[in-house]
DNA sequence: TCTATATGTAAAGTTTGTTTTACATTTGAC
DNA sequence: GTCAAATGTAAAACAAACTTTACATATAGA
């Protein structure tokens, strides 16, 4: 899975501590999402993309692999 | 987080061991999930959403304690 | 250049997702 | 009422999410 995260932040201007204290996360855990270390849980999904306003869709893809 | 997956199987008349094949995953994981034992991955969320032909948001519900 | 802020990363530990096996209970068709 | 299919559940084991601490690197502004 692949996601839209960090356009998303600079499209906000958050910075990864931003995001993962809006969601209640840690910023490491933010960090390791961008860069694909591993797959959130769906509720973190679903309160980012509420904070974005966008559907998960609009930021989470499933690729081949998944 | 709450679900609708019962509902969904239930539209597409599909079994929780039906739908356990189609995503890749076990029938307790999709049993747990309907009985809201666990939150499942956002992989299997966008699976599931994918299947059913709709948003994750409109199978996937926050709740106040999420 | 010094400093502050943002990001990358790593190791150890805890919690939670997920599988496997196995069995009990429910439900519907006959 | 019987039988098969579907669902509920549980325990043990393993994999993955997530936290905490800690440090290193990058970047931009004064």
């Amino acid at each position: 899975m692949k996601n839209n995260l960090k356009v998303e932040r600079a499209i906000h201007n958050l910075t990864q501590a931003d995001l993962a204290e809006r969601i209640g996360v840690s910023r490491q855990s933010i960090n390791a999402m961008e860069k694909n270390k591993y797959v959130p849980s769906t509720v973190l999904a679903l309160k980012i993309a509420k904070l974005f306003n966008k559907p998960v869709e609009d930021i989470f893809f499933l690729e081949e692999t998944d």
